[in-house]
DNA sequence: CGTTCAGTTGACTAAGGTCAATTCCCGTGG
DNA sequence: CCACGGGAATTGACCTTAGTCAACTGAACG
């Protein structure tokens, strides 16, 4: 991805002037994930976020009975890591799987925290950060909430095909809330009607 | 409530000391409701929230069928409104209706941006704000990916038992996310086991 | 070629949805 | 005080969809 590209992203996605961002960019680190990489150290405070400039990450967890749950697929613009443990300080509940090659920009608290002592306007950044933490767990939820698994999987087909392309059926099924063998059969019943 | 619990509540909430809090809760108007009320007027943007001091109120929708979907049920402590219209100004897509006589605690986000002008820690208050929403938001969000709704509901039952004395099953139902049929039944099947 | 693992398919089960009838509860008016 | 009406909750019969378990297929890789 272009250095300007990701600027004008920023500057939609946080509300970032030009200028800042390139202060930002300065406290960041831009790491190339290969597939099957582990970005966050497991039973950790996940004191650092990042952001997908491309590629895909699973984050997921592990229940009771050793079964790994997806949680989330993000993709290019998705941010990884656990917001909860990144503002509160506990231990992250999720992992984190890079899928594919991935370019990621990562960013620690500690250096926004400095930011913000230099600049109040960084206290807006952060509150963007949460707003937008927050309204992705929203949509999230609501599609768990109003839709059925078969619907669910009708939107992310619309949303992102890009993800059903490059990501293995069983994190999807997952994600969906759903075995893999529904998914299979889903995929039936829609390609019958269509 | 007392106004010294009140205050002692938005500490531990908001992270706020108690000479802000003074400050804060002069710029909040407190309203009793009686049941039915409905707080918020409809298919606007919603620019206020209220922190439900007693009482519980519903935050639903109502979808093309007309069938109206309980997203929310709210209670003492809890945030009433549309946190993403409050932010994004944007039309609110939820109602809200008071379910018991209510005293709710309103603040308006222009009288929160006035106070940021005075003082910048009421940047932090806002984005304190924020990472409430969204930790309530994923704690929906994990109740609704991870467990069944017989598991949704016994733990509401543990973490709530006042909504499930208060509030018409009705609405219990649908905050579950299925129809008072199927609640019906999972009440039986409990009962039979204990 | 085998091995392995993802994906599909089949047979069956379980849980929730749907539709309709019935019962319960509660408030109101006679 | 009782009778009635109406909405909430329950129950029954049946349907739909996802889960489970097991077998099978297919592609990737050595």
């Amino acid at each position: 991805m272009s250095i300007n590209s990701l600027k004008d992203k920023l500057e939609k996605l946080m509300d970032m002037p030009h200028d800042l961002i390139e202060v930002f960019l300065e406290k960041c680190e831009l790491v190339v994930h290969q597939r099957n990489e582990h970005p966050f150290s497991k039973d950790k405070v996940y004191d650092k976020l990042g952001y997908i400039l491309n590629g895909a990450a699973r984050i997921y967890v592990v229940n009771d009975d050793g079964e790994e749950l997806s949680y989330l697929l993000q993709v290019n613009g998705d941010i990884i890591g656990d917001y909860a443990s990144y503002i509160t300080n506990e231990n992250a509940q999720f992992k984190v799987e890079i899928l594919l090659p991935s370019e990621v920009l990562y960013f620690r608290r500690e250096q926004v925290d400095e930011l913000i002592k230099k600049d109040p306007y960084w206290n807006h950044f952060a509150k963007k950060l949460s707003d937008h933490a927050f309204l992705s767990a929203k949509q999230r939820l609501e599609e768990l909430f109003f839709h059925s698994p078969e619907k669910r999987y009708m939107n992310l087909l619309q949303r992102s095909p890009e993800v059903i392309q490059k990501i293995p059926q069983k994190y999807i099924s997952s994600y969906l809330g759903i075995t893999p063998q529904s998914l299979s059969r889903i995929r039936k019943r829609i390609n019958y009607l269509k």
